[in-house]
DNA sequence: TCCATTAATGAATAGCTATTCATAATTATT
DNA sequence: AATAATTATGAATAGCTATTCATTAATGGA
């Protein structure tokens, strides 16, 4: 067996336990039963429970990098990208629903990994989101006045919310498409009502 | 000494602690230290650590809904409720820090927390948003294909994902009023820009 | 097959901390 | 002032678990 293999093995192992019961309530003993080998055999491969985490990200949410740029270069279109972005990142859910759950509830977890760990792989991954912004302002097709730095949070902020929403909930109301389309349309065309249909007179 | 006055003392200590370590982190001689009472008094108006944290929701979000709604009630443009939302909401961060970041970082603890408590005072606070848009939508505002059970995740995500920029991030470029400001026109007017500017040839 | 090297094991350690409870202090009642 | 009732204390308990390390197994070269 290849020193990979043990390796892997034990990060989707760490995947699962945390997403079921956070990184705090689980075990080292949980994630090497579930691994199948001996708990000191962790030690081996990590230097502490911690590293399990901040290793996870780094990996995982690496992978998800190059998948969604590859993709994103066979696209021209801003608002397609956009909607691609949107589209796939709820489909991590369906895809990998455990190392959703966990990028979700741990990411955002304690002061001190947030503060200490300057996740640089998160942190590319938001940018893909103002690269687009970007390019499509560059293009035309955006308005200038957006801030990338702001909408890029802004979107992803929302795009996270709504996996919060499927992850907590187990009844969701609309599929991943709909509430994809839902949400790029509300950044790309915004609330307002079209100003040249005729408004009803406003009452009270 | 009212009873009232150690339970909210307790409860002061306890939003200090958990900003500042995180909930598993913190220990229950932190809090008592910060509260200057004795580790055992905390059992006499608590039942254990993790009743701490749900009290201190229920109590400061259900604060936070009051003042929220009865401003709301001042106002009758639902364009203008909307922004005011957005600054509170934002404003939170200068006026109650601590606050602020347990809400933040805690809320969306590990899947326990939220998978078996209902926090009801937190979707009493989100559907403040759905709330605004009802209306909006109601007085020909706002455009009526927008679901208002996805819009006010997206908002309340966006609005979060922003808090968290500043928790983390200790030189944010813009003000709250500016973010406020981008983070609603982003989503009351969209990023497309104006269909009657003429857009430059698309090259690539 | 034998030896050396590497990898794996899991029981024991060591440290931590939520919670309890016998005791003490305070407050109210007679 | 004496007693009762309430409130507060903080040292001791009890339980948990990350990490270590002496021991065992597996591997591969000679």
């Amino acid at each position: 067996m290849r020193v990979s293999d043990k390796h892997n093995k034990i990060t989707q192992a760490a995947v699962k336990v945390f997403a079921r019961k956070g990184f705090f309530n689980a075990r080292i003993s949980d994630i090497a039963k579930e691994a199948k080998v001996a708990d000191g055999t962790i030690y081996l491969y990590f230097n502490n429970k911690y590293d399990i985490l901040i290793s996870l990200f780094e990996d995982e949410i690496g992978k998800i990098i190059l998948q969604v740029k590859n993709h994103l270069e066979t696209l021209s279109d801003p608002q397609a990208k956009l909607m691609f972005f949107a589209q796939n990142h709820l489909h991590l859910l369906e895809d990998k629903k455990d190392l959703a759950e966990v990028l979700q509830m741990e990411l955002r977890q304690s002061n001190e990994f947030m503060k200490e760990y300057r996740n640089t792989k998160f942190i590319e991954y938001i940018n893909i989101i103002s690269a687009i912004i970007h390019e499509g302002q560059n293009l035309g097709v955006f308005n200038k006045d957006i801030a990338p730095g702001i909408a890029k949070r802004a979107i992803f902020g929302a795009l996270d919310e709504m996996s919060r929403l499927w992850i907590l909930d187990n009844d969701p109301q609309y599929t991943i498409e709909k509430t994809a389309e839902q949400v790029c349309n509300l950044f790309l065309k915004g609330m307002l009502a079209d100003q040249n249909t005729s408004s009803p007179p406003i009452s009270s």
